[in-house]
DNA sequence: TTCAGATATACATAAATTGTATAGGAGAAA
DNA sequence: TTTCTCCTATACAATTTATGTATATCTGAA
C-alpha cells in the first residue's frame, strides 16, 4: 500500500493519460507506467486498460478507486494530524508568488522562516496572476501572492499591502519626469500591457473606458523581463506597481511617475488554496509573511 | 505515509525494544533505527524516548500511536478488499508445518500451486508442534499443519486424514519385525521422546498411564534428523507417524511397525489463524491442500 | 565506578529507483 | 485498408537509495 503509487493511481485515472500524469508530477512518463505496473502486479488484476490513446479504468480500476480515494484522504488526513500533534511546524509548504513580489518580500520571508522554524521548507513557483489562480484552485500551491483589485478582501483572502500604479518609461523620459501623472495623460499612448486574460488588464481597460481614455495596446507581454527591456529601449510605456519598478531598475534606466487622478490601486494579497491543508506549516509560512509585510519592514527592505 | 514504517512504529512501542522489533522483522537493528528516525523527522517529534534500556513511547508517540494503529488497520483492510476485487488469489500465504508433513504433502502443494494460482507466494516454516501453535496465535502463519489427537475436529480445524503410530528402530530388530506391536511391549523399552511441552507427549503419558505401561523416555528430542540417526544406530527406539518414518527411512536403513492395542491415532489437521485475514489467496492454499491430501493422490506420493 | 544491554553512527556493499533512448501498438485520418 | 500520429512499454546505464557489519556512544543498574 504505497500512498504515492495510489495518488499517481488516482490521476491518471482521472487525466486518462499516463504521460499527462508524469507532467504533472514532474518526472517521466516510463516511471509511471511502472508504478502502475507495480500496483497491478500487486493488485492481482488490471486496473487500466491501455487504449493506444492513453488509459482507461477497467472494470477492476473502477470498483477500487472509490476505496483508494477515501484510504488516500484518510491517510493525509492522518498526516496532517500527527504534524498537527507534534507541535512543530513542519512540512512543505507551496507558494505561488508574482515574480515582482517574489523578491524581495519572499526573500526575507524565507531567511525568517529558516530561523524560526528551520523543519518547514519553502517551494516558490513564480506565475502571472490569472496562472496562480488557476494553481490555487487546483491545490498545486498552498499559499498564493497575487493582486487583487478589489477593495475589500474576500474568500479568506488578507490583504498585505496596497499597490499604486506607475506609469513607467526610459530615464529621461518628459512625461514621467514629474512625481505623477494623470491617468487621461494614457490616452493613445503606447503601452506594454499584460496579456489577456487578466483580471488586472481587464481593470486597467474598464477605468480607462470610465474616464473616456482609450488604451493603446502597443505590444502584449507577460514576461516582466521583456517588459521592463522595451521600455527600457524607449519610446513605449508600461504600467507596473513598485515591486516591478524597483525589480525593472535594477536591470534598466528607468523612470517611474505615479499614475494619478484617479490613483490606480491594486492590493498585493495573501490567498490559500480551497483546497489547502491549514497545516502548522503552512499557519506558521502565513504568520512570518504577515509579519514580514508590516509597512515599516517593507520600507526598509525596498 | 509508509506503512511498513509505521508498523515498525508499532511494534516498537509494543516491544518497547529496537532490537527486538529489528528480530522479529527478520532486519538488523540499525535498520530500525532509522527508520524511526525518518518517521521523527517527517513528523517534527520525537516518537520514543531512548532510555538506555531500550525505547518508551513520548507523550507525542502516545498521542499518535491509536490513530496510526487505527490506519494501519485501515489500510490493510483496503488491501484485502482490492485483492479480493480482483478475483484472483494473489499475495504471501504463511504456512507452518511439521517437518515431517512438509514433504511431500507441501511440495505437492507448493507445484499444484503455481499451476492453479502463479501469484500466490508461498512461506513454509517449519517447527515443532508447541511452536507452530503460538505462530498460529501470534498470526506470525497464516495456516498451519499440524497434529491433533482429538478424534473430532474442532476451532475450525480441518481434518485431512488420519495418522496411526508407528515403533521405528534400526533395521533387523526383532520386536519390529512383524506387521504391529502391542502398546504394552512399550513397557520400560529405550525410548526417544519429543520434548516437553508437547500435547502429543502428553497424549502418549496417558495413554501409557491408562494400560500400565512405564514409557522410558531414554532421551528427550525435538529434532527429528537427531531421533532419526539415534534410532538407526539401534537399541532405541522411537514413535512416530507415517511421514516421519517414510521421511527418515530415506536417511537411515529403518524398520517400523504399526502400534496396535490400542491403535494410537492422531490426525494430520489444517488450521486457519484466528488473526488470520482469509484472503483469497489464503482460501486457494486451503483448497488446494485439501485436494492434495485426498487419500488416493497421498497414496500416490508415499 | 564498572558493567551489561541498548541505541546511534560510519562506511562499504548491494539493491532499487530513475531517466534517456527506443521499440511496440492502437486509434485517427486519408 | 494504409499511413500517420500519439501513447505506452521496455532496455540499459547511471545514480541514488537502502541495507548490513563493525563500532562508537549512551543509559541505567549493581
Amino acid at each position: 500500500m504505497d500512498l504515492a503509487a495510489w495518488k499517481v493511481f488516482l490521476d491518471a485515472a482521472e487525466f486518462g493519460s499516463l504521460s499527462k500524469v508524469a507532467t504533472a508530477h514532474g518526472t517521466s512518463q516510463p516511471q509511471i507506467s511502472r508504478w502502475i505496473r507495480d500496483l497491478e502486479r500487486d493488485c492481482g488484476g488490471r486496473l487500466f486498460q491501455r487504449t493506444g490513446r492513453g488509459v482507461a479504468l477497467t472494470e477492476f480500476g473502477a470498483r477500487v478507486a472509490p476505496k483508494v480515494r477515501a484510504w488516500v484522504a484518510s491517510s493525509e488526513q492522518l498526516a496532517n494530524d500527527i504534524r498537527t500533534a507534534s507541535g512543530t511546524p513542519i512540512g512543505n509548504v507551496r507558494i505561488g508568488s508574482l515574480p515582482s513580489t517574489a523578491h524581495p518580500l519572499l526573500t526575507t520571508v524565507f531567511m525568517r522562516l529558516k530561523k524560526l522554524y528551520p523543519l518547514v521548507q519553502l517551494t516558490v513557483r513564480e506565475g502571472q496572476g490569472a496562472q496562480i489562480e488557476t494553481w490555487l484552485d487546483e491545490g498545486s500551491v498552498d499559499l498564493a501572492i497575487l493582486f487583487r483589485i478589489s477593495p475589500k478582501p474576500k474568500d479568506g483572502d488578507i490583504y498585505l499591502f496596497g499597490a499604486p500604479t506607475y506609469l513607467v518609461s526610459a530615464a529621461g523620459d518628459p512625461l514621467t519626469s514629474r512625481a505623477t501623472v494623470e491617468f487621461a495623460e494614457l490616452d493613445r499612448l503606447p503601452l506594454v500591457l499584460f496579456c489577456r486574460p487578466s483580471g488586472w488588464r481587464n481593470h486597467l481597460e474598464e477605468v480607462a473606458a470610465k474616464h473616456g481614455v482609450s488604451l493603446n495596446a502597443a505590444l502584449e507581454a507577460d514576461s516582466l523581463g521583456m517588459q521592463t527591456n522595451i521600455v527600457g529601449a524607449g519610446g513605449i510605456y508600461a504600467l507596473l506597481g513598485p515591486y516591478a519598478v524597483a525589480a525593472a531598475s535594477r536591470t534598466c534606466r528607468l523612470q517611474a511617475s505615479k499614475l494619478v487622478a484617479p490613483t490606480v490601486h491594486r492590493h498585493v494579497a495573501l490567498a490559500m488554496s480551497p483546497r489547502g491543508k491549514s497545516t502548522l506549516a503552512c499557519q506558521a509560512v502565513m504568520r512570518v509573511i504577515r509579519e514580514c509585510a508590516k509597512p515599516d519592514l517593507m520600507a526598509a527592505n525596498r
